[in-house]
DNA sequence: ACGCCCGCTGCATACGTATTCATTCCGCAC
DNA sequence: GTGCGGAATGAATACGTATGCAGCGGGCGT
């Protein structure tokens, strides 16, 4: 590269071919110089680290992505479901996207994230046009509608991590809670505090699998103290604070009796409360209240919120780290995390912590 | 490029070559054709566009952006209070955050995100890489601390926009929220309520100018009812509920008299509603409490927390339209926002809204 | 009939980096 | 003095896409 295209460099950026230019070398050196080869000169290569630093030169990302065949960077796509409100996202999901992006952060790579409709083209978009070198699934899930997607994933080879409800014969790789142990708990929890007509409200279908886990804990807890599980007690809402009042207002009017909510998100149990304050029914006096996700928002609710812990700064970390062995080609396999019950007042325990 | 580099392809993804040997064409007519050039023929792209697809084809970001000499991609660079707690973020801006990142995807745009120090290199890294073709910062600011970066930016000509307080003398384009207004707004209505004694919680320093800017409507909110603002009614605080909590309990050991508070953001008011309730402080029979931001918690505070509402929706938009005119070339300019005053229970107002 | 223009396509090349291979230089051993 | 080997560097090339330019037919006007 002649002298007069480093002069028309002024108004754009340097690159590697100025810098040999400038240092009195090839291109070639440069790179090696910069990215550390041990096969440049001691002195050629101060002198060209300080010709880089002077022009504020910095690596050519695509060009370097071209050349390695991969981007250094995962992309985080996240599902709203598509009742929610436009311009409000659940805490739950904010705080993993927090703790993926810190993850990615840690570990140098970058993170594109995206939020996607339900129905749109996702599932080709991202590693096949190397945009990143793998992908991170966020959302609650109807996984019947995502399971032919992600067959596809697999099929092409795709690197992916789902974040979501650990289910046998699910493609791909899968992390998330143990939603059933957690539901498990809580209702265990009510129970030993003397409670016996526990409601669950939440939708509790196997097309919403981790609201599935957390009513099936939540029975078989009921099991245990050998009590039904009163159809009549479960009322289906998705995971917002108004869908949570509505269904606490639906169960109210079905005049069955129950003295404890277990509320599939704290969403839902901020709306519950709502409710149930609204109708004139004491929590937790007459009514407990539990949910689930511990999001900001539960520890100042009235009384404070008595929920189930995800661990979301773990969990972005595990996320990250299975992509990128799935990335690397090292052995890896889905996992569970467990969950923490946090005990507040909602509850009517005597022992609660904290407000 | 040879057939038997078509069959290796097989375990690789495809390429431009290989859909042009395959419909028995150039690579540059590939590139026309699934570009939409209209000097290509009808049935000639007819059958590359149906090769494409079969192939799963998806052109290669990199080698494309590496062409086009930009990444049809903006970064947004959030700056955390070195002090805030790591596995929390501030509602306030997570909310900014999704604002843009549905901006960005509605105009077909990738975002990048990271989580910055604010101490880092975050000034020289994203579009000197090519990584993105612009910058959105966001993050209450020390601009102080920030200027001297600012002004490196502005040098270099990197394309970026900054959230935060507009001020004269700021280097590059700021869009913010009318600060000052909302400070003197939420103030005034409290003085028609009947307040007199308004307390301040929030550092008030030209660092933090945000909080600034509403410390200055609020006391010349009080000067219009020829009210002093008296130095012992404020507390510094930095936006956490923890702060918030601390300065209030800090305000009342002064044993200074107030019937109002006005905290500098909602958290820092949700830290002032425990600590006064912890203190027998009846809120707000005895004093009224207002934050700044409306964060979805603010909504189930009891009593629900009358606040400043800042429009994140049309905040994201801006910000993402405005950088992408910077980017084009195009005319444009910083901006102020209006906010609004959203009058709940917790000021004591008759009219209060929703809970 | 000749030339011109238009529609379509291919050739060559540029974008900036990183690596493989060849080359040069120098010191040292036989 | 010849040869050998290691250290340091340069030349050539690949990554995949997009575009300026040239070429090549065919239709049409004079």
């Amino acid at each position: 590269m002649s002298s007069d295209k480093v002069l028309a460099r002024v108004s754009g950026k340097a690159t590697s071919f100025d810098i040999a230019f400038l240092a009195g070398v090839s291109q070639p050196t440069v790179s090696r110089a910069l990215r550390g080869s041990p096969m440049v000169n001691r002195e050629t290569r101060k002198r060209i680290e300080d010709i880089a630093l002077q022009l504020n030169y910095k690596v050519d990302k695509n060009a370097s992505n071209l050349r390695f065949q991969h981007s250094h960077t995962l992309a985080l796509l996240f599902f709203e479901d598509p009742t929610s409100d436009d311009s409000f996202i659940n805490p739950f999901f904010l705080a993993m996207l927090g703790s993926v992006t810190r993850a990615c952060a840690q570990r140098g790579y970058d993170l594109l994230i995206s939020f996607q409709q339900k129905s749109g083209n996702w599932h080709t978009d991202y590693e096949d046009s190397r945009k990143a070198d793998g992908i991170i699934l966020l959302g609650y899930g109807d996984y019947i509608e995502y399971q032919p997607r992600l067959e596809q994933l697999v099929e092409q080879g795709t690197h992916f991590v789902r974040w979501g409800a650990v289910l046998a014969g699910q493609p791909g790789i899968s992390i998330g809670s143990d939603n059933y142990r957690g539901g498990y708990e809580v209702t265990h929890h009510l129970l030993k505090l003397g409670r016996r007509r526990v409601a669950f409200i939440g939708t509790a279908s196997s097309h919403y699998p981790e609201f599935f886990e957390r009513y099936r804990g939540c029975t078989d807890a009921l099991k245990e103290f050998s009590l039904p599980a009163a159809e009549a007690l479960q009322v289906d809402a998705i995971t917002t604070e108004q869908s949570g009042f509505e269904a606490t207002c639906e169960l109210l009017r079905r005049g069955q009796q129950f003295d404890a909510v277990v509320a599939a998100s704290d969403l839902i149990a901020i709306g519950a409360l709502r409710a149930l304050n609204e109708h004139g029914v004491e929590v937790p006096a007459r009514v407990s209240v539990v949910g689930f996700d511990d999001i900001p928002s539960a520890s100042i609710t009235n009384p404070p919120l008595t929920t189930v812990v995800q661990d979301t700064k773990m969990a972005g970390e595990i996320l990250v780290d299975t992509l990128l062995k799935l990335i690397r080609d090292e052995p890896t396999q889905g996992q569970v995390l467990s969950t923490r019950l946090l005990v507040r007042r909602s509850c009517g325990a005597a022992n609660a912590t904290g407000d």
